[in-house]
DNA sequence: AATGAATGAGCCTTCATTCAT
DNA sequence: GATGAATGAAGGCTCATTCAT
């Protein structure tokens, strides 16, 4: 037993699960989404108990929150610099934006792909912060798509919202198939989605005379 | 054959309440999802108590598979239709094929968006079923589109099954911000959309000078 | 199976536990207080599970609301009638409360315990009328108090308040020790507590000479 | 024998909480009742973390011990004295028993208050100490105003028993309003409420005329 | 067919308590 | 002595499901 020296030894850290438990959230409410994923099977994935997590946690929903802001801020952040550079056409901003959210779905996986699968189903008031930026990031896309038809780099066969729309489904629907594959493979498929978009199926035919013979309203 | 006494008993419509059980389900898992609906908000929609419903069905699940099963089979034979239609170019077909989906979508409103809400999520083997003709409607675009590829009406920058999961994206995510506006809008919408497919952004311009100074890989 | 004839058979009223699971929450409430009753434990008294006490009542903080509701009402609204009572001498209503308490506690038993016991640590939002009632209560008896002051009828030597108060806590302390013996030794013990409160200990001696040689305050 | 460096630390007062987690147990318990205080909570009024009060104390129940010892003690400890003491007459013994009580009160406030308001819930075999010292103390409170009927001073109403009872009563529930608010003014209080027990309501009227007219038992 | 009531399993959350550092 | 972290045991509440009437 020894005497109390009157000084605290600087208290060792130990290890933080945090991460770890960030990382076991991500993949459950992955896996099994939000509703059905639980706090044990969480818990379980680190080797703790459920009531352990609310060392680190408030609640469940507090838990989510924390898997899905990093990705979705990040997502927002970059979206709102590419639509802000002037010096780019709009075309290649447009492109780095594909390129960039395949890569945040990969750089934040499976974080980014709980965040695009719950938004609209996350009703709580204390996601009402994500629920606006979900706005925000779709505005920006509109607006930078609007600006592409301003300048003429585009012309659109609908309006900038629907293209937008059509845009992020795409992309956001790549929840339901998209698995990393490295990153050159992942950078070429967002290419990929980027000229499908860019150009369509007809990118190496004539667009006018196709266009002609399908008119969209009789 | 009994005695005329006077009055009869008018023919009470036997109460049978399923058509309004499965819509009330269906509007309940489109507006809180599966898994946050309730037999008993169901049941209070139709003026039942949660209990009753299991005169009409063995589970909430198979409520589901109700709610989706009209829905998901159209979807699946009108696009095995249209893609076995040799008649016509895969270009309309594509076409139609867009048009058809957003008309399920308003047909069997909300049914059609639960099933595509809910699609990836339905892990319970009583749902293999449903999996499977989701597999067979991927993979049906897929052939749809390699078959334009193979008769040069499309040229095509990423391979037919990333061509088929964008499109599919772009159709499925519809079910966070579709709303029917009218037979014509709708039908408007989806000529837009298909547009947007076929000749994308850039339907007005010249595709080949473009995409040379957007090169992909460079 | 029987046909369904298009007429619902009355429903036969099955036995309602309301009556038993609120007994069993008074019973469960006074014994081991509110924070340690436990909602299991109300259930098997009655012979339930906890999750069907649900189906009464819509939480363990509206069973507690339920179970102290009646005699919360009926003190305030018999002790509001008795103050209003201008027939009556000050002194006969003031024992006419002291009676009516005692009934109370009695009647309601032990539901009118749980009430007094547990005033003053119902902090929750929902119990705000309770406290309202509670204080109405108390002033109610102090109103009664001055007004025997104001005729004469009392020559107070405290403030009609800290009179109140005494009063009070005499009464609702009982929860502490009182156990109903019969109508009329309960109704005994009323008047003997009226008794004390109107004469004091010294009832058969003389009041004036006493207090004299115990000023007060020297 | 250390070289003297020119410096010395400086006696590092011991760090010895104890008092300050007393005291903030003593505060949660009253403001929260002991099942509603948490161990958390006291240890944030101290600026530790809730393990650490097992520093100090075994079990959150020894804390509640803790806290209530003192007052329990003194409160029984001061009631015999004045009970034994043969040297004034009952009348004034009782004067200082009030007095006594008010004082402890305010001396151990807030901890008296817990005492007095959780006895008869402290169920714990822990407790049985306490359990015993409360019936000790109305045993003595009941002596006294007994000795009060055999000399004559006392003239009673009731039995000794139910005038302890509600003497006892008055005073512990005070902890539902007392606030000190110095020793003159609690003092005075503390005599007022002796007057009231004394001679009551009609200290200045004629006791037995007004209880004639009012028969206890017509 | 519908009801009222009950079941039972599961989940989130709380909290006293323990313990290595 | 204090910390950070974990435990374990409840307890309240939800809800799909069952069943006698």
């Amino acid at each position: 037993m020894t005497r109390w020296t009157g000084h605290y030894d600087p208290p060792v850290p130990r290890p933080n699960r945090w991460p770890e438990i960030l990382a076991a959230a991500g993949e459950e409410f992955r896996e099994r989404g939000y509703d059905n994923a639980t706090l044990e099977d969480i818990g379980a994935r680190v080797g703790i108990l459920k009531g352990s997590i609310y060392n680190y946690v408030g609640s469940k929903e507090e838990l989510l929150l924390a898997v899905v802001e990093q990705p979705a801020r990040q997502l927002l952040a970059e979206l709102e610099r590419l639509r802000a550079d002037a010096e780019q056409s709009v075309a290649v901003r447009l492109r780095e934006f594909v390129r960039m959210q395949v890569r945040i779905f990969v750089e934040y996986h499976p974080a980014a792909f709980v965040y695009v699968a719950h938004i609209g189903r996350l009703t709580s008031p204390r996601f009402a912060e994500f629920r606006e930026m979900d706005g925000q990031y779709l505005d920006a896309v509109e607006s930078l798509v609007a600006e592409g038809a301003r300048t003429g780099e585009f012309s659109l066969a609908a309006s900038p919202r629907t293209v937008a729309l059509a845009l992020v489904g795409m992309l956001d629907w790549m929840h339901h198939w998209f698995v990393p594959r490295g990153a050159a493979a992942d950078a070429e498929l967002a290419d990929q989605l980027f000229a499908l978009l860019l150009g369509g199926l007809l990118a190496g035919g004539g667009i006018k005379e196709i266009s002609r013979s399908f008119p969209l309203r009789p």
